[in-house]
DNA sequence: AGCACGCCGACT
DNA sequence: GTCGGCGTGCTC
């Protein structure tokens, strides 16, 4: 085996398929199949996948590997044959796959240096950069305006050498440890001869005397109170050694966990465990839906179906969605699995995530828990694959490859004979709708444990608030309900779909809204920094008070963000105290955590918050939700915001009343009658199932139809356009008569960070020859996507139209 | 992507 | 005749 075939980190069509190189006899035996590698590549150095090794290449002249980055590597057989096809389903490439699958940090880093071999001075423009170095960085040569072509000439003299330095980032955590380098008797000697006025040196040697394991040199610094200074004399004598012991960053060390057992099952929980039980005693590939409402107790069943696969000796990989990976979810695996459990989500720093992968690496670990990319854990062995809240829209990357978990899921089920559960208490339509079908297997967990009901929903219909007179954005029942719920000391939850203060600034004597200069979206009022953000980019400007168009003073704010919905709730409550949750008061690392064990400590009344406070939470003294205006939800342009907008609702309203205090849910809403929010309060999914289904069959949409979108965008509007109606005319050329294409139409926002959307549309059920055209189209724009900015972005079973 | 090669206009 | 601009094509 002397030749690899590498994928190389160049992320281009032109080059997405392996290179072949000649295998150099020290590395042979050590080059293997999944093991990163550094490769010469044209001039350059780059770094590389090793895809499997062969005896002979159709290509003579090959080049030699120059260095191997990994002793064990880093993809497996199954991930590799994975990323391929991952790559060739989602029309990416490989190199991006492969990378995909890893913690970012085993990424290359590129560098060029330019190294100064002569002790003769060099032209002296070059000697004032290298300012006394001998190595410098070609990108700081070229900044301080160093002359390339003296530089080259001075490289043809052999007075400097310009190097290509290839790298991984990773670094393994080490700690200082110090040991005795003696035996004990020959310690007890040496302490003879130490000078009684070294009291210091004698109680450092006394303490290896008498403790032979190896100790943190802080720590023993600390105990002792001494320093280095003193120590140094011991370990010159060699009585004392110096070690370096790699630990890992443990990102849950300060928190307590205490261990828990399995609790028994209910009968609904019985009934559902055992047919995943059987899959798992059986090695057999099957998908299971489970289906069951909010407090039913599905995670108990997770837990209780990885006991059996652990016990088999096979792992287990548990995907929860971002937003809920909270201390309470984590807390409950690490509770029952202990420190076989990993724990991989975007909380982490780098050197975290790193540490987590790599305890799965070695199989120190036999559970992950974590989010969308922790479905490519290193497990060779896996015998279940669960994935909660399932219709969560996190599960879908959002840039290339745009999997979805739930795909990768099922090849890693498939390859491993083994189950994957998918969890939901409103499973995403596609699902559902192959869980009737035979294709999944259906559990329903219909009732919530202890035969708690779903709290009742009330629904406020908040246009007769305004006949009433009422103009505040809170109905009367609503706050009636909080002033009650305060009186009694409960806690309330509410929820609202905006951040920010106000949702937009417009000026009264024009109707001008100010807008984002460089997207087409109103900007939001943040009253916190009196400034107006956008959303989108990250522009953001001071608060306007006159009309930028009109110089009139009539700006105002309309519509309603967290902030306001605080400020007003204070009014009318003087006394409510209010923690707000949103992406704003969630920026810094371990915000979240902080706020929630506030609440939980019962130290506001009021949860207030986004999307994030909709999910997971579970706080025994929360009896009453409140839902402030889910319209804006509904009114998405979106085939899939009556099915979100239904989740939402259900989502919440299961925040309230999980423990022994009944719980209440108030929407309120100015389109009461809609049947997302009508069968919502219901608690009917079934109904709402069937209602959509309809919806979907007739305007040709998922699951009744596979989606395709391809995006286009330009800095320049008509660019952007042309492309799109000149993709939609190859696509109706290329494909069958079977398929719909819509398009050219815009982006729901036209224009993001200055650049201008154009999309367009593929609905079909069966295209053979759908991904083959669509790398045709990508091939012909190649050239001007790298020279003339133009981007086409392709995403199959899109989650978000915008 | 990044780099060389090659062709063309500008200029010591 | 040489330098540097960018278009084209290749990288095992």
């Amino acid at each position: 085996m002397k030749i690899a075939s590498v994928i190389v980190d160049v992320p281009t069509s032109q080059t997405n398929h392996t290179f072949d190189y000649q295998v150099p006899k020290s590395l042979q035996g050590i080059v293997q199949a999944g093991v990163r590698v550094i490769v010469p590549f044209g001039r350059r150095k780059v770094m590389g996948f090793v895809m499997e090794l062969k005896e002979e290449s159709d290509f003579d002249r090959l080049k030699e590997i120059e260095e191997v980055l990994d002793l064990i590597p880093v993809l497996t057989p199954e991930l590799l044959k994975l990323g391929k096809w991952l790559a060739n389903e989602m029309v990416s490439l490989y190199i991006q796959t492969y990378q995909a699958m890893l913690p970012s940090i085993l990424k290359a880093s590129y560098k060029k240096e330019i190294e100064k071999l002569t002790d003769e001075d060099l032209p002296e423009s070059m000697e004032t950069i290298f300012a006394g170095r001998h190595v410098i960085d070609y990108d700081e040569f070229v900044e301080r305006q160093g002359k390339l072509n003296e530089l080259r000439k001075q490289i043809e003299e052999g007075n400097v050498r310009f190097q290509y330095i290839v790298k991984g980032k990773e670094n393994r955590k080490q700690l200082l440890f110090l040991e005795a380098a003696k035996d004990v008797t020959l310690l007890e000697e040496a302490l003879l001869d130490i000078p009684k006025r070294a009291k210091k040196q004698r109680e450092i040697l006394q303490f290896f005397i008498q403790n032979e394991h190896p100790i943190e040199q802080r720590i023993l610094f600390q105990q002792l109170k001494t320093s280095s200074s003193t120590l140094q004399p011991l370990v010159d004598k060699g009585l004392i050694k110096k070690t370096y012991k790699e630990i890992y960053r443990n990102p849950y060390e300060d928190s307590q966990i205490t261990p828990t057992q399995a609790l028994p099952l209910s009968e609904q929980q019985n009934k559902a465990i055992e047919p995943i039980w059987q899959s798992v005693a059986g090695n057999l590939h099957e998908i299971f839906l489970l289906h069951g409402v909010t407090g039913s107790g599905k995670t108990e069943v997770y837990l209780q179906a990885i006991e059996r696969v652990l016990d088999k000796g096979r792992e287990a990989i548990v995907l929860v969605p971002e937003i809920s990976l909270t201390p309470q979810m984590v807390h409950r695996f690490k509770g029952r699995f202990g420190k076989d459990v990993a724990v991989l989500h975007s909380g982490l720093s780098q050197g975290e995530k790193f540490d987590e992968w790599t305890k799965i690496q070695r199989k120190e670990v036999k559970v992950v828990v974590g989010a969308r990319s922790a479905i490519f854990a290193p497990f060779e062995n896996l015998g279940i694959i669960i994935i909660d809240e399932e219709h969560e829209t996190s599960y879908k990357q959002d840039e290339q490859p745009k999997y979805h978990a739930r795909e990768v899921a099922k090849f890693r089920g498939e390859y491993h004979q083994c189950p994957v559960v998918l969890g939901s208490a409103t499973p995403i339509l596609e699902t559902y709708a192959r869980a009737k079908k035979g294709v999944y297997s259906l559990l329903e967990m219909p009732y919530r444990m202890n035969n708690n009901a779903m709290p009742p929903v009330e629904i406020i219909d908040m246009r007769e608030e305004l006949h009433a007179g009422n103009r505040t954005m809170f109905s009367r029942r609503l706050i009636d309900a909080i002033k009650d719920k305060m009186d009694k000391g409960e806690q309330i939850v509410l929820f609202l779909n905006r951040r920010g203060y106000s949702t937009f600034v417009m000026c009264r004597e024009c109707g001008e809204t100010v807008k984002c200069p460089s997207c087409d979206i109103a900007l939001t009022y943040h009253k916190a920094t009196d400034e107006l953000k956008c959303h989108y980019c990250n522009y953001h400007i001071r608060m306007v008070h006159e009309c930028p168009t009109c110089q009139s003073l009539s700006v105002r704010y309309f519509g309603t963000g967290t902030q306001k919905v605080e400020e007003a709730l204070k009014q009318l409550i003087p006394e409510v105290e209010i923690i707000r949750m949103d992406v704003d008061t969630t920026r810094k690392k371990g915000a979240h955590e902080r706020l929630l064990s506030q609440f939980s400590e019962k130290k506001a009344h009021i949860l207030l918050g986004t999307q994030m406070i909709a999910k997971g939470l579970d706080f025994e003294n929360v009896t009453l939700v409140g839902v402030l205006a889910i319209d804006t939800m509904l009114q998405l342009p979106d085939f899939r915001s009556s099915e979100k907008t239904f989740q939402l609702l259900t989502q919440v309203s299961g925040r309230a009343g999980r423990h022994h205090l009944p719980g209440e849910v108030i929407i309120q809403t100015y389109t009461p009658e809609h049947y997302s929010i009508e069968l919502a309060s219901q608690y009917d999914y079934e109904q709402f199932f069937y209602k959509e289904m309809e919806m979907r069959k007739q305007f040709r949409y998922p699951p009744y139809y596979y989606l395709t979108l391809i995006h286009v965008s330009h800095p320049n509007e008509i660019k952007a356009y042309e492309v799109t109606k000149m993709i939609t005319k190859l696509l109706r050329k290329h494909l069958t008569d079977q398929v719909t294409i819509l398009g050219p139409t815009p982006s729901p926002i036209v224009r993001i960070n200055n650049r201008y959307r154009y999309q367009c549309m593929i609905k079909y059920k069966n295209e053979p020859n759908q991904l083959a055209t669509i790398r045709k189209i990508l091939q012909y724009y190649h050239d001007e996507m790298i020279k003339n900015d133009l981007m086409i972005q392709v995403d199959l079973e899109p989650y978000q139209l915008m």
